[in-house]
DNA sequence: GACTCATATGCAACTGGTTGCACTGCATCG
DNA sequence: CGATGCAGTGCAACCAGTTGCATATGAGTC
């Protein structure tokens, strides 16, 4: 499970409050592995019940009291013995290919819009993350340490973009072509 | 919910029983959509009951009666709606990518191994997708219809793969050297 | 004065997928 | 003769992620 372990490399990175803590996955974890304030705080419970996490109730004025996290010794023992074991593959699910694997049955005109609009927001994406890559990495490839990791995560969303971005074209002119033949 | 529509397309394909079914789901669409034949049972259940495929039971001599399962007109009109709706976009969550993300607090050898057996294991996966692109699709990319579909299909599982063989080519490489440069 | 936004935490219900197990009966292999 | 494998269907429990809602306070805006 790797949410827990993405919230130990996230508190180990800064120790913080559930509130914080899901503000900062959204501006980084968020990309490779989305998760809401729900699932955050329901995990951070169950982290710290396990021990891997340290909870401090912190009172405050004209806001609400916060509990503030911090990784313990073993939260970091966990982190070390979960990275270590064999990472499982997952294939992702995508409702697109479905579609495009049952477009004998479908308007292929509807499948070809979406695969436009697919084509779109990939691009928008991977404009997002060049810019990322210009403005936080302008060192990459020659990186060390923390930032190296950074850009490799990052280097995976681009990468999967670009990938998107030309499998949609394929699709787009194969299909395209194919309602150009039968007409 | 993409698992019903998967169905749908391959009972309009061929209709079946939900054994059989499993059978060709896993040497299909089970590459981009897996599932137990445990979850096909469930959802063709669900299935009937919302009138989208009709169950005839055929008792068998010398093994278990099955249940043929055939899509209504519910069941083609179902599948033409999904197919035109918006196709939602998934982030792939990948242990991996996150185990990267905090490769700090790891060993980085026992990260740099999982990436060579995610390789390695892609490198599998691809000449397989090879192997069925060269003996199914030999005029590729001049097909039409549904062959041309599955060729599509099978196109995103190529791109996948020489995608993430490259990434692994590129981290492995990148780690190698951060921690030569550390000693 | 009402509305939204930011801070802060959480319960409850649901959905989809995974895992383990159960039962029948024939065929085949060592 | 026993184990394995194929054909066939299914229940029950669990796990992770999603969605909707609730609650509290203060600051700023229309």
């Amino acid at each position: 499970m790797a949410l827990e372990h993405a919230i130990l490399i996230s508190l180990r990175e800064r120790a913080g409050s559930g509130y914080e803590l899901a503000q900062r996955f959204g501006r980084s974890m968020a990309y490779f592995w989305p998760a809401t304030h729900q699932q955050i705080y329901r995990t951070l419970g169950r982290m710290a019940e396990q021990g891997w996490v340290s909870v401090t109730e912190v009172p405050q004025e004209g806001r609400p009291d916060k509990k503030t996290y911090a990784v313990t010794a073993a939260g970091r023992a966990e982190l070390r013995r979960w990275s270590g074991e064999p990472a499982p593959r997952v294939t992702p699910r995508d409702d697109l290919i479905v579609k495009v694997r049952g477009a004998a049955y479908a308007d292929i005109e509807a499948i070809v819009a979406q695969a436009q609009e697919r084509r779109e927001s990939s691009a928008d994406q991977l404009e997002r993350y060049r810019e990322i890559e210009r403005r936080d990495f302008p060192g990459a490839p020659g990186l060390t340490g923390q930032a190296l990791h950074q850009w490799l995560v990052l280097r995976a969303g681009i990468r999967l973009e670009e990938n998107e971005i030309e499998w949609c074209d394929e699709l787009i002119d194969a299909l395209r072509r194919d309602q150009g033949v039968k007409e």
